[in-house]
DNA sequence: GTCGGAATTTGCTCTGGAACAAACTCCGAA
DNA sequence: TTCGGAGTTTGTTCCAGAGCAAATTCCGAC
């Protein structure tokens, strides 16, 4: 909450931001610019929402950099968090899925710079540019398998493999390596994974501290490292 | 068991199998004539796989009758069922998510009649066929939504919930209207709905004579009716 | 520095529902 | 008609983990 939330749109987009990104990676320059020249960016403080669940599906977006959480609020105010989204991929495609409103909430889980488009250009995009389909509807399918994993996952696993399992994937999408170990490089709290594993922040404050006893981790205040992930590999088997 | 599964193209398909269905429901009858005479058709027994998960992707397959699930099989030999695939649908449409293996495995919870088509035919489908397209990437994003739901469910609410949940989710898909009630018209057991839930036969077999006590459903076996869908949409909400 | 709120840790109790066990009922096959 | 296996019911035990409570630590704001 420092300063108000910015909404330029900055003087000029560098076409670099996106060519390596897979939705446009097969288009040309021109292309690319005429992309930008109809985005506009937006910098977003950590833990605000960049669009809720239920609400008209006004515009689609690319996080450029930060992470996002996908979460559901259920009727007794409890979040879920669905899955996380690193940076370099589409959300809020609601047309992709036929919707016209967005299915869930994006919130931040870092800072976090996005572009962003309204939603009837992306009938332009699915038709005019090579590639941004495939690769959109390849994103699509493959939060379909992480989800139906999560499923698996909670019908399956006791809590500590879960927790386990959270921190696996949270180090492959968004682990940064550090002196002792990979560092999950966005502040995440206790509260913030029991969300994602549907447990509760006590329980996770016990998991995490028999691990850090067995030295599998390292924590601090929101920032959570872990040094030696073929160990929670292992427990995350059960 | 009793015959050997027939595989025969039949002697003529019908253009009225096709032409209500959504995916479908935009084209001309020469189209649909074509995707016809393009289709194998064949009936299945209940209880076993149209395609298995991991498998090469080489059909995709349109459920013409009956019921299908949707289940994942975990490293310990537990199944869990993802959702419920009524008549109408497309399945296994792996290339619409940009996979070249089916991500899990369709298991007939019925007698079941289905339509395939190799899946090099995917692609001419999508590009020659109006709404097509749409209507499957709508089904798609209908199965996140369902899966998505399935989560928060596991995640915050007890197994009578869940279970009623399961049921209203059934009835609403596959019901039929009988004497006292709506009736899940193919067979399923306890077992059946412990998969769907998450839980064991035992519990939902104890929840299930909770409920016929109070009157709130029948069952037989491999037979359940609900004679109160609005109590039971009571208890659902906890 | 120091104050206050947020994040974390830890202890204790209590319960939903899993796990194990056993009996019973139904249905199709011989 | 009987038999056997699949499906179902019911009882008992037990524990992972939720819920509640309280103390402690950390960090940013002033």
């Amino acid at each position: 909450m420092a300063d108000a939330p910015d909404r330029k749109t900055l003087p000029r987009l560098d076409e670099s931001l996106l060519t390596h990104l897979p939705p446009f990676s097969r288009l040309e320059k021109r292309q690319i610019r005429t992309i930008l020249d109809q985005a506009s960016s937006r910098r977003y403080d950590v833990g605000v929402a960049i669009f809720e669940e239920g609400h008209p599906a006004e515009r689609f977006y690319m996080l450029l950099d930060g992470y996002v959480r996908v979460i559901r609020i259920t009727p007794n105010g409890e979040q879920i968090t669905a899955l996380h989204i690193p940076a370099g991929q589409l959300l809020g495609m609601a047309r992709a899925i036929g919707r016209d409103t967005y299915p869930a909430t994006a919130m931040t889980a870092s800072e976090s710079l996005v572009l962003s488009w309204p939603m009837h250009l992306w009938d332009t995009f699915i038709r005019d540019y090579d590639g941004f389909a495939t690769e959109t509807y390849k994103t699509v399918g493959h939060r379909l398998g992480e989800v139906h994993n999560r499923v698996i996952e909670m019908a399956t696993q006791q809590v500590e493999q879960r927790v386990a399992n959270a921190l696996l994937r949270l180090i492959n999408q968004t682990g940064r390596k550090v002196e002792d170990g990979i560092e999950i490089d966005f502040p995440i709290t206790r509260q913030d994974l029991s969300e994602l594993t549907a447990t509760t922040l006590h329980t996770v404050s016990r998991v995490l501290s028999g691990w850090e006893k067995r030295g599998l981790v390292e924590s601090k205040r929101k920032r959570i490292t872990v040094c030696d992930p073929h160990a929670l590999m292992v427990v995350s088997q059960g």
